[in-house]
DNA sequence: GAATGTGAACGCATTCACAGCT
DNA sequence: AGCTGTGAATGCGTTCACATTC
């Protein structure tokens, strides 16, 4: 039974959910129907008092003496994430990494759904993404349009000297929430959400450990 | 004055000396020889305490009254890093996430090299992605060609159905540290060092977020 | 006066230990 | 007996408050 009111939920948290609900498709694929948090903890990489803390923030989803449905707790977890619905996506900045991200195909079972492509480039403008998807001009992007397409978010795929000119336009066209991929911090105000991902700090947490390690 | 040993290090304080870092080259580009705390605190997003603390598990960089050079700071930040040195990569899947890595331009200056591609798709294969560099054959891959180009640590970025197995290999032929963009947990013995990037958990992050703000 | 550097206090996240079901 | 669920304890990371230096 899901609480009405919870106490503050760990960021942490949240992002070990995803974690396992892929974890669970896997499992499920497999042919198992349940689960302890033992496995799942070692197909996750986590140990499986966390899993089970992860859990009680929202509810009980398990039975004790058996385990986890995978089935059930998959739906659960998606309905705990906002993932029991559909949620439609635009993208900026058609280049190497925003292909990458639109035939990504774990999206469409995820419930992500891509709405709209633009760029300002005249070589891209009218390529075709998907069958009724190409991308479009990002100038001639409008409230009109907007309406249309009713994005619940946008991503930014741009290179990092325009993303803040193209967040501020959206922002205008009424969109509310970001996630920046183009590696550059970039300002909103209070009542927008952005979200920046900053791939190369993985890198570079990569090679602070290596050195470490290796004392290079 | 660096300290020979240091305390424990927060993961999340490396994280953010990556952001710092990036964040000096811009006041740099835009003129300015010194900051303060406070200035950097506003454009990296964080609050000052935060990086004055982040610092000073490393040593003493600024200027009491004063600030912080922005020059010599950003070779103390390199140098705590790792980034005092060239590191060379190999990439493994040359499809739209692979393509984007290599052409991000980010990576030169801060030290990172490409050595290699590799794929095992006939198309790909003898593509060229640089000036001396083109998409050699997985299969082909063996000790001697990985002590040519001597890798300090390899790039995942297939399929999830066959990241395990390439991973696998490349143990075998001695590379010890990976960075996986695959959307599959990768399992490696204990001497060997992997950090998955889960870029499909961003989205979910801020779906969650998003779903808590419009009760959707 | 202005800014850094840091022990101490606080708050948040993980782990422990065990009660509670099946 | 086996596994979940959770208050309590621990450990970790951030923020506070202030001593220190220029």
């Amino acid at each position: 039974m899901y609480k009405g009111k919870y106490p503050k939920i760990p960021e942490a948290t949240i992002k070990r959910l995803s974690i396992y609900l892929r974890c669970l498709k896997k499992l499920e694929e497999e042919g198992n129907i349940v689960v302890s948090s033992q496995n799942l903890a070692d197909t996750c990489c986590v140990n499986s008092t966390q899993i089970r803390k992860d859990l009680s923030y929202f509810g009980e989803f398990g039975t004790r003496g058996v385990g986890y449905n995978i089935k059930t707790l998959q739906e659960d977890i998606k309905k705990i994430l906002g993932l029991d619905t559909t949620w439609n996506m635009i993208l900026v900045g058609f280049g190497n990494l925003g292909k990458a991200l639109l035939h990504y195909k774990g999206f469409h079972e995820s419930g992500y759904k891509w709405v709209g492509v633009f760029d300002n480039d005249k070589d891209l403008i009218g390529q075709k993404v998907f069958d009724n998807l190409y991308v479009e001009d990002f100038k001639k992007l409008d409230n009109k349009k907007i309406k249309e397409i009713n994005p619940d978010f946008a991503v930014i795929t741009t290179p990092p000297d325009v993303a803040q000119d193209v967040v501020n336009k959206l922002i205008l066209l009424g969109i509310k929430y970001f996630l920046n991929f183009a590696p550059t911090k970039i300002k909103v105000p209070d009542n927008i959400l952005l979200k920046n991902v900053f791939i190369i700090a993985e890198f570079d947490n990569l090679v602070y450990n290596i050195s470490k390690i290796e004392n290079k």
